[in-house]
DNA sequence: AGTTTAAGTCAGCCTTGTTGACATTCCAAG
DNA sequence: CTTGGAATGTCAACAAGGCTGACTTAAACT
C-alpha cells in the first residue's frame, strides 16, 4: 500500500500513507470548522444545516425545481420536504406553481430567506475570506484543484454545470 | 463585502464572493465523496461515520483515553459512550483500565476492529491518493495548507499536535 | 385512455447529536 | 482518614435529519 520515495523515480513523497492520512484528518478539522459560524447562527433560528443547504441552492438558483434540489442535494424528497415545509411556512421561501408545466413548483427565497442567507453566507465566506488570504492565491488553486478531484466523478459534473451558471 | 481586483494593488481576485462561493460549494461536494465509500463499507456492518471517527483515532492514538478522544471528536460522553459501547460489545476495541489512574479507560483496537480500520481506511486512502495524483504535489500543499487556516484555532493546534504523534 | 412524472404526505425507523440526573470509582488535598 | 472533585459510565428523554414504503393528486406525455 505505501508508495513512499522509492528508488523507482520522481518524488512521491505526497503520495505516502502518512501524507494521506494527514490529507484525511485536515479535511475531519477543517470541515468542523468550515461548518461551525453558520451552524451557530441556524442555531438562534431553529433550523439546521439541511436548511441551510436549501436556503443556498435556492439562492444560486432561483426558480429551480424541487427535483433539481433533490438532485444536487442527494437526498430523498421527504427528507427535503420536511425542510421545505418548514422554510415556506415560516416564510422564508417561496414556491411557485410552474407556468409551463404546472406539476413543477419553483423555489425562490422571500426578502427574509434573501435576509438569511445573506447573514449564513457572509459568516462562511468571511472564515473563507481568512483562511485563503493567509494561504495565498497559489494554495487556493491547488485546493480547490483537490477538491475537485475528491468529488465523485456525477457530483463533479454538477459542480462544473453550477459554476457556469 | 465583495473585494475584487479593485485599483488598490495586487491581484485579490480570488478573494472575490463568487471565488469564496465556489470554494464553498467545492467543500460541500468534496466532503460528500471523502465520505462515500467508508459510508458504504460501514452500512454492511450497520455502523455509521461516528464508529469510524472513533475507530480512527484509536487506531492512530492506541491507548487513548475517553476523555482524549472526546475533546477530538467533539461530541459529548454520551454520544460516544453509545458507539464505543456497541464496538466493545461486537469485540472491534478494547477498553483497558488504567494502570497509573484506574479511573481511565484506555482504548484498543483489536484483531478484528483493526481489520475494519484497514479495510475503511483503504478505501478513504484510496480516493485521497486518486485526487492527489491527479492535482499533483504542489496543489496538494495548497490544499492542505488552506484546510489548516479553516480550522478553528483550537482544532489546528490540536491537529498539529496529532501530527507530531 | 392509460402511463409516467412531479410533488406532497403519512407513518415509522435509525443514527447521532443534545440535556439532565445520578452512581461509581478513586486520586489527592486537607 | 475523610472528603472533594475528577473521570467514567449509565439511564432517560428528546430532536434533527437521514432513510424506506405506501399512497394521493395533478399534469403531461404517448
Amino acid at each position: 500500500m505505501a508508495e513512499g520515495g522509492g528508488p523507482g523515480g520522481e518524488s512521491l513523497l505526497f503520495l505516502t500513507d502518512e501524507q494521506l492520512r494527514k490529507g484525511i484528518e485536515a479535511m475531519f478539522f477543517a470541515y468542523r470548522g468550515f461548518t461551525a459560524d453558520p451552524d451557530r447562527i441556524l442555531q438562534e433560528y431553529g433550523y439546521g444545516r439541511a436548511h441551510h443547504r436549501a436556503i443556498h441552492f435556492i439562492n444560486r438558483s432561483p426558480g429551480t425545481t424541487v427535483n433539481n434540489l433533490l438532485s444536487i442535494l442527494g437526498v430523498t424528497k421527504q427528507s427535503l420536504n420536511r425542510v421545505l415545509r418548514a422554510l415556506i411556512e415560516d416564510g422564508l421561501v417561496e414556491s411557485v406553481v410552474g407556468t409551463r408545466d404546472k406539476r413543477e413548483r419553483h423555489l425562490y427565497l422571500t426578502e427574509a430567506g434573501a435576509t438569511l442567507e445573506r447573514e449564513l453566507s457572509d459568516a462562511q465566506r468571511a472564515r473563507m475570506r481568512a483562511a485563503y488570504r493567509q494561504a495565498g492565491p497559489e494554495a487556493v488553486t491547488g485546493f480547490r484543484t483537490v477538491l475537485e478531484a475528491m468529488m465523485d466523478p456525477e457530483l463533479h459534473r454538477r459542480f462544473v454545470a453550477l459554476k457556469e451558471n
